[in-house]
RNA sequence: GGCCCCUUCGUCUAACGGUUAGGACACCUGCCUUUCACGCAGGCGACACGGGUUCGAAUCCCGUAGGGGUCACCA
């Protein structure tokens, strides 16, 4: 038997760390092994995945190094599995389950749904469905089911008994059935959901081992139990830690940067982003630090994982990468490398586009352009707040700054848009409003136009800046940052996309 | 709150019953150097706590505490 994993990113938002990490371990495992590396692509959710951001997710792969295999033919293209072209199969085992009696029929409605949750949450204890229309003989659901009614399709959960999901790293985990939800398989509008797609997927392209985050244990008995409803083996369940934020919780965007192109935008290179993504727990044999994915899949022991959720700290990345520069570069190759990075004809002529106008000599160039080249802006308070109360700047920044964590699409005209929309909804003048943001994104108040610059520098670049500036105006104490989110709420309710 | 997972310097980690608990980043001090950086030498600094088991425990077991994850027609 040839190891195969794989990993299912989703293609929303933008590629995160932490699914670099996952494919990085997967990739390290597979291909230590003999083994093939997958890809599964999660773009069921028709309202926010977009081919371009799958792109985006397979490109930041490539540009770490990280290839992945054709896998087998199961009846579909092959590569990139992409789980909305085989729509049809995750129907055709719901009905399976359906058959056997291992799923059922939900005609619940989601108001039904809710006020349940209500009580559920009054009371502690167990949350979950409470089993409504499991009692539905399979004939009369299925008559309703035809006459059209809305419904979903549930797993059968057993109510007693327990489950053991076997980790590789943690050994048998145990869970009393009675606190597995019936989870959902196929949603009203036909579509599978993670569970049910997963494990069909996973079977079908004869996965040997799911390695993914720890957030997922929990879910692991519901997959458990779909692969003896199907009749199937499963394969070795291996839960890696999660990454974390410097507060130890779950690494986030709103905490940190996460994204693989933000990491790329401030000069990282590649083989030191691997490196230490290869570093968060886990060691090679010999101690060694620096070392290349080839040498760390030629030296891959799984057994060589720690469980603890290792902080993903900069600082040690930033030496790293210093080490790549001085340690394996000429100066001729670092030019190079310096020209692949931001001076080539993608990146920098819209930038040269912007300067042609604003300056006189060439020499002008370098400083009305540094902000393009440049991590976090060096900002000075004095100037920051410019005779502006801090905690106003602070409350202005801080609204601005989640309004824009919420933003999926970043061009200049949406920049633009949001920006305006965000000052009158402070009631602020624009022009007042814009003000604090040129200092910035841009260190200094003459510069090119802002929304080309955010735009340019994307969502990742702009909001550390800011974020920047909220800590050197000494950030919002708790008790500051809850009325805060009360407003944002306020102000901004509805029209906001829900965060990943 | 229920369920589950985790716990070695501030951070990443080594140790797989016997070590003065090792290394790396960061920080501090020197040296090198026209400055800075690099480099080199040194320093500070951890087994969460309490019980067992054992001749012997960071390591095994049980509790406690702390942290995390998860409780959707999202993944």
């Amino acid at each position: 038997m040839t190891v195969r994993t794989r990993i299912a990113p989703s293609p929303t938002g933008d590629p995160h760390v932490g699914t670099a990490y996952i494919a990085l371990f997967n990739y390290c495992f597979a291909k230590k092994h003999g083994g093939e590396f997958l890809l599964r692509i999660e773009d069921t959710d028709q309202v926010r995945s977009t081919r371009e951001s799958e792109t985006q997710i397979l490109d930041a792969l490539n540009w770490l190094g990280i290839t992945w295999d054709e896998g087998p033919d199961v009846g579909g293209p092959h590569g990139p599995y992409r789980q909305s072209e085989r729509s049809e199969i995750y129907a055709e085992h719901a009905e399976k389950l359906l058959e056997t009696g291992h799923g059922f029929r939900c005609f619940c409605t989601s108001e039904r749904l809710a006020a349940l949750r209500a009580e559920q949450r009054e009371s502690n204890g167990f949350h979950g469905y409470d089993g409504h229309c499991i009692g539905i003989p399979a004939d009369e659901a299925a008559a309703r089911a035809a006459k059209g009614e809305s419904h979903v399709i549930r797993m059968v959960v057993p109510r007693e008994g327990t489950c053991i999901v076997k980790d590789y790293f943690r050994g048998d985990i145990e869970f009393d059935w009675a606190t597995v939800d019936m989870q959902v398989l196929v949603k009203s509008d036909g579509l599978p959901t993670y569970h049910l797609a997963n494990v069909v997927d996973d079977h079908l392209m004869e996965i040997t081992h799911v390695m993914r985050g720890e957030e997922w244990i929990s879910s692991a008995p519901k997959h458990v139990l779909l692969y003896e409803y199907f009749g199937w083996e499963a394969p070795q369940f291996m839960h890696l830690p999660l990454l974390r934020n410097p507060d130890k919780s779950k690494l986030s965007k709103r905490k940190n940067p996460t994204s693989i192109m933000y990491y790329n935008r401030l000069g990282f290179l590649p083989e030191a982003l691997v490196n230490y993504l290869g570093m968060m727990a886990w060691t090679m044999p010999d101690a060694e630090e620096k070392f290349t994915l080839t040498d760390m899949v030629e030296h891959f022991d799984i057994d060589r994982v720690s469980l603890g959720g290792p902080v993903f700290d900069t600082t040690k990345l930033s030496w790293l990468n210093g080490r790549y520069i001085r340690e394996d570069h000429d100066v001729a190759q670092l030019a190079e490398r310096v020209k692949t990075w931001a001076l080539n004809p993608e990146y920098g002529l819209p930038i040269l586009e912007m300067a042609q106008k604003r300056v006189e000599t060439l020499s002008e160039l370098a400083p009305l352009v540094a902000h393009f080249f440049s991590g976090i802006m060096p900002l000075d308070l004095a100037t920051l707040t410019a005779g502006r109360e801090p905690d106003e700047l602070l409350r202005v920044l801080q609204l601005t700054l989640w309004r824009l964590e919420a933003q999926r699409v970043w061009t200049t005209d949406d920049l633009h848009e949001v920006m305006k929309d965000i000052s009158e909804r402070l009631a602020m003048k624009l022009r007042d409003f814009l003000k604090p943001f040129f200092l910035i994104i841009s260190g200094s108040t003459v510069s090119t136009p802002l929304f080309d610059s955010m735009a340019v520098l994307g969502p990742d670049v702009t909001r550390a800046r800011i974020r920047s500036a909220i800590d050197l105006l000494g950030g919002a104490g708790k008790k500051k940052l809850k009325s805060l989110e009360k407003e944002y709420a306020a102000l901004f309710a509805s029209d906001e996309s829900s965060e990943e």
